[in-house]
DNA sequence: AGTTAGTGATAGTAATACTATTATATTTGC
DNA sequence: GCAAATATAATAGTATTACTATCACTAACT
């Protein structure tokens, strides 16, 4: 993906941090070694001594810009999300007709992802799977509802806001914005998921079944005509 | 919910425990308190020790039925989509109009579970929790293909194939019938998490609204006229 | 030159997820 | 009724995890 602005920094919650990441040349590698850590071995394998060791320093010093690998994970994944965001809201901006807009949308949300060279350290892929196979475990914990309300969620909530807004923008009388908007986000993770492993639960087996199997189930739930 | 038969017993694949703990009283009150301990404490806070100590018994007499808390999950899990697969062959049995059909098995997927006396250690509605809350952690795993391989989710993949051909007696050319079987059923799930937790992001604030989401996503997927 | 911040190394702690061993209680088979 | 088998309970031990605390070193800045 090209960008129009060369400086954009996709900003994360700082609370999710001790010390910001970006702002130390370990912090960052800190992020590039843990994504791939965490992408190699999963992330219940994973823990700041292995990620320490990889980057030829310690434990200790990966515990200075990180509480714990619960906050690491939720930093990695608004951080995701953040720049999911920016390319959602880069695609549809200035496009005036609600149905083409929409349409856009999906296409952002539902296509595989693929390395942005605008920041380098972070391997985009290697984070979509993280998001894939952990995004679920960063929320389905008895702590759910204060890290929530210290705001550890917002920019996937506000994800769903920005999608929800479109829908209503096709049709203002649709009364399941919220919960369509919220499926079609979760849906493309985990039929992204059961194709890897689970093939026989899903028939989203390339890029474009996944899209037209959203699109098809947005448009006729809004009752509009697509083009096929 | 009412049986015609009172001696049916939900079949978990033997490989989830080390004992079957349908056998013994222990093993009874091991899937009773563990059911009730993990809803209270959730799954990463829970462990053997605790259990344990709950039933007045050992850890290490916990051993002897799961060889550890991850093989007691599946277990549950399973045994809750066994229990929830009898539910819908018994609602489903016998109609033969394959839209009313579809539309009783989307109302047993989504109504919220109510306690089933047939089954007199579990507290289904306990076990429902568990499911919304953890389920999904007994499948993002490293471990998932060999543990598919060896069988661990067939229940569920059954459950999803039941679904799926439902879908496709309603509409044989519909070609996404194995992802919104999928999608219905982790949604629903999802859609009940999000109302508890993040109601912002959903529009099923009930039992009802629940169902007409999913059904009307169902019915203008498949182009069926529903009666609203 | 002295303070400070950042990093690295080591050690220690409480808890977890087990395994192994032994002891006791209960069931069963004859 | 008793021996043998089985089930359960108690204890101890191990490796790993998820940290915390302390100290030492270096670079930078004042």
């Amino acid at each position: 993906m090209k960008h129009l602005i060369n400086t954009v920094k996709i900003a994360v919650n700082e609370k999710t941090y001790v010390k910001n990441p970006e702002s130390s040349d370990l912090g960052k590698r800190i992020v590039q070694s843990g994504i791939a850590l965490i992408s190699e071995v999963g992330f219940e394998n994973f823990n700041f001594r292995k990620l320490g060791a990889r980057i030829g320093s310690n434990e200790s010093s990966v515990y200075r810009y990180f509480e714990n690998k619960h906050k690491f994970l939720i930093y990695l994944s608004s951080w995701y999300w953040g720049w999911k965001e920016y390319q959602l809201v880069l695609t549809t901006n200035n496009i005036q007709d609600p149905a083409f807009k929409l349409e856009r949308a999906l296409n952002v949300l539902t296509e595989p992802v693929e390395a942005d060279s605008s920041f380098s350290y972070i391997d985009e892929a290697a984070l979509y799977q993280i998001v894939i196979n952990e995004y679920s475990k960063s929320f389905l914990t008895k702590e759910v509802d204060r890290e929530n309300k210290e705001g550890y969620f917002e920019i996937y909530k506000r994800m769903v806001g920005r999608l929800q807004d479109m829908i209503l923008a096709v049709d203002p009388d649709y009364p399941f914005a919220a919960s369509l908007a919220s499926t079609v986000l979760e849906g493309a993770m985990h039929q992204y998921f059961l194709k890897e492993h689970f093939p026989s639960l899903t028939d989203c087996s390339d890029k474009d079944a996944l899209y037209n199997f959203f699109k098809h189930q947005v448009f006729t739930s809004l009752n509009v005509q697509i083009d096929d």
